[in-house]
DNA sequence: CTGATCATGTAAAAGGTTACATGATTGG
DNA sequence: CCAATCATGTAACCTTTTACATGATCAG
């Protein structure tokens, strides 16, 4: 059995519903997007290999001038290769930040420009932020309809838990930056062995 | 200009400091580990490559036994290069995690085993807050002996902010797993839409 | 009438990991 | 004496993005 994750992203959201390559593109935008996202060039060739496997099977619908449309049903044997890699351990993510990477370098020449961006990025989680917290509502609302809704709320609080420390962190940014020396400071010599004595101490 | 990103990470450090690749596997482990990882397969090419295009210059010494050692130097070229992508807006990173992938759809099947686990995470965070709060504090006693220095805080209060947002999230969803209900909730007919009703609402 | 949405898919290129090869020196 | 660290690199493989191709229908 292979590792792909997009394999596992789809026979999990065809484990809640049958549907196709398109709809679990827009479905897992909703509910996955937070936290996971695939494009069709993984979406199309990842469902023919599932269903060669016969980890799906598929049903098809003519229409007029519209490509068909494959529906896809998880098969006994596919739940059971996904429950299985329910068990499996995560795997941790590569951390990649490209924003952070280019702070830890000094950013944007302007410094105003560098503010101006954070201020950016706050309203935008401050958006995300109050839209999680509607679906959590709805969630603690109906808790009782579905199965796995104490699963959908750990997600959700995941994000809101995120959003809402990366908002804090724009706010104390903006002030470290509004009180930046005017006057550039000296440099040392050694810049990085200084930098990381703290760890030895 | 191609937009590799394991060049300009490499470029970043060299403008710091001049260093083989062996030396920038290790400082950007320290400098950037928390938000940037880089791996061997990518570093040696990607040097090479920089060195084609006179973004770098290298200095070889020889030693017995070993490989020989080649430290390389940013270039003005590179440097002129490598401040003209920090002005350049972040490309925001594909979100994939893959734990909150397998929570949503309800996680390892023994529920005590995804408490366990909950734990052991928020331990290893506990661990690193601790870890990154000492370097937090040696920046601010150090805050004059670098130019760079409030961005080095800004990018290490970015972790200090989203570890201490996970610490708190692994406690509430422990909480959220201790008191699920121990029957079986039904289904409802069509779990996707009931489930995004809300944001149509 | 124009842009979004519906709907499928492919191919080439880029990006990234992993395992391998080599082998001396150093610290516990 | 064993494991880690020093130190460079390659090759095969896997993963992912991007651009392309096609074209109807629907809402404003």
């Amino acid at each position: 059995m292979d590792k792909n994750r997009t394999q596992f992203a789809i026979l999990g959201m065809l484990s809640l519903q049958p549907m196709s390559g398109y709809d679990f593109r827009k479905s897992a935008g909703q509910c996955l997007g937070y936290f996971w996202q695939e494009s069709y060039g993984q979406i199309y060739p990842t469902l023919k290999k599932l269903l060669e496997k016969k980890y799906v099977s598929r049903q098809s619908r003519r229409s007029k001038g519209k490509p068909d449309r494959h529906v896809y049903s998880i098969t006994d044997k596919g739940l059971k290769v996904f429950r299985a890699w329910l068990d499996l351990p995560a795997t941790v993510e590569k951390k990649r930040n490209e924003m952070l990477l280019k702070v830890f370098f000094g950013g944007k020449s302007d410094v105003s420009e560098q503010i101006k961006e954070l201020e950016t990025l706050k309203e935008t989680n401050e958006m995300v932020l109050a839209e999680l917290k509607e679906i959590d509502d709805w969630h603690v609302r109906n808790y009782d309809h579905h199965a796995l809704t104490p699963y959908w709320l750990i997600t959700i609080r995941f994000g809101i838990h995120r959003i809402s420390a990366m908002i804090e962190w724009c706010r104390e940014s903006i002030e470290i930056l509004r009180h930046l020396p005017k006057e550039a400071v000296a440099s040392v010599p050694d810049p990085i062995s200084f930098y990381f004595k703290s760890r030895k101490e």
